[in-house]
DNA sequence: GCTTGAGTCTGTAGTCGCTACAGACCGCAG
DNA sequence: CTGCGGTCTGTAGCGACTACAGACTCAAGC
């Protein structure tokens, strides 16, 4: 199969990507520069993966200097992809923290459901779930930069 | 105890805020306009789970939009919290999604990691997976503005 | 050959949820 | 009375898109 020659729009419907966004990727450098004929882009067949990479790593919260050094490391692939486990692996730990969070927010929702069902709460378990201060240090604020 | 008279620093060191995030708050609604003493805000020991309720609320991807909507319908708190609950129910399925994103996001580090450990790999079974672009339908942009 | 319409181009501006900064102001201690 | 720390308003910046204006190009139909 000698490789398609696609336009962006093409590339856009079949990745899922939005026209827009399939430049800004290549403007940030998740995507290679393509190839031009005059000023079109033209992509090739093997070009879909890195927008729907780009969507689904967006999806899961990376940046997108998360995105590229992912990338530059994976392209690098002999042997020091111990740096794309670090890079995994720090990303992993914020992952679980709101893998927590939101598995919390499951249940109080859930939970919440419930006793709307049965109708009776003088006030909403969601929002006091949610500002319990409790686990909050005193006087200090949390890291801002992380 | 007679409630305490808070400056806006002080309540930004007790619920770990930012001061210029809760006045964002404040324009934005979250947080109800507070009594002022000249020019200066003054906020009550009851201030502070509200600005709580806000970050909470954001890391888990409430916007701020839904964070007054959800605020309004609990103070109106009679008879209306199926609304609250159908809102809720709403970012639930949203949750979902996302906790299954992250899990199979969370498992497919591990094995990356541990493949990596092994040391044998030819591409980043993570780009790859990510990458994948087998469940995206084929020729249709999903929903952009949902 | 000429027109028309769809697709693409560049460049800039808008969105959302903050975050940061400039420059003024206020109250109090030394 | 002079700092200084905290606060004020207002505006601008960020990241990751998203939208739009206005120019251009290509292929098809007449």
């Amino acid at each position: 199969m000698v490789a398609e020659k696609l336009p962006i729009g093409v590339l856009s419907r079949r990745t899922g990507c939005g026209i827009e966004t399939i430049r800004f990727y290549g403007r940030a450098g998740v995507l290679p520069a393509p190839r031009r004929h005059g000023r079109y882009r033209i992509y090739g067949t093997g070009d879909g993966a890195r927008p729907v990479f780009g969507r689904r790593a967006s999806d899961l919260d990376f940046t997108i200097e998360g995105m590229r050094t992912l990338l530059g490391l994976a392209a690098s692939n002999n042997e020091v992809s111990g740096d794309v486990r670090e890079l995994a692996a720090g990303h992993l730990a914020k992952v679980r923290a709101k893998l927590a969070g939101l598995r919390g927010m499951e249940r109080v929702l859930a939970e919440a459901a419930a006793q709307c069902d049965a109708g009776q709460q003088a006030r909403c378990p969601l929002i006091d779930a949610l500002s319990d201060a409790s686990p909050v240090q005193p006087a200090r604020a949390r890291a801002r930069k992380e």
